[in-house]
DNA sequence: CTTTGATGCAACCCCAAGGTTGCATATTGC
DNA sequence: GCAATATGCAACCTTGGGGTTGCATCAAAG
């Protein structure tokens, strides 16, 4: 179900950008096509395009038919899937943390 | 407590390289010098300077002084709690995207 | 069939980011 | 004090990514 460690970082690094995070909470209130989306926010739409494109390369967006446009939808369970798996990993270094402690203090 | 959305999509971009996640991940086997990093990984000295500075930068790591080196540490806390965030934001887009799906049902 | 609105493709510009080398500057150990 | 080791700083190179403009293409609406 899950991908390997590269796509992981893939994701992180499609959302290390600001222009798309305003895209995803642009679409967040209602799917939209790239031209929609190139109306309401100041950059071109072919930018809007490449963007989505990657967003979509990483499973955090859907693209679908709509007559002659296409309407991207955010995939949110993308994101809850990548948030459990930053959380086990921040879980395990935070225990090794505690460990050390542990034991500094026992010294 | 929590930083700014934009202290988040820094956090975001600083996961989105995987030289840092090599760090990461070889800090998570111990606390070590800058030095020490770059006789385990494929890259200069200055080159793991610089990551660990973005990676301090955003809280993912920690340094600290250790006589005459200088000793980072992975901050497992700002993982999770940047998990926390993500899994926030995927939860509400995930319920969007089900009240859609219920309306449409419905139809 | 022609027009119109939408997407696709390509060339191009610019700059930040990852990486390197070289040298200066501490700080420990003897 | 002197040698050795670690960090700091700076210049520099190169690539990739974000952005733009221009044009081709395609599908719906008349």
């Amino acid at each position: 179900m899950s991908q390997g460690s590269a796509e992981l970082v893939g994701v992180f690094a499609a959302l290390g950008d600001e222009t798309r995070w305003s895209i995803l909470t642009a679409l967040g209130e209602g799917d939209a096509s790239a031209s929609a989306l190139a109306g309401r926010l100041p950059v071109s739409r072919q930018a809007i395009a490449k963007h989505l494109a990657t967003l979509e390369r990483v499973g955090l967006v859907d693209r679908v038919r709509a007559g002659r446009e296409l309407r991207y939808r955010v995939l949110g369970s993308q994101l809850t899937s990548t948030a459990r798996r930053l959380d086990r990993i921040g879980a395990e270094w935070e225990a090794r943390l505690q460990a050390i402690k542990r034991i500094a203090e026992s010294l």
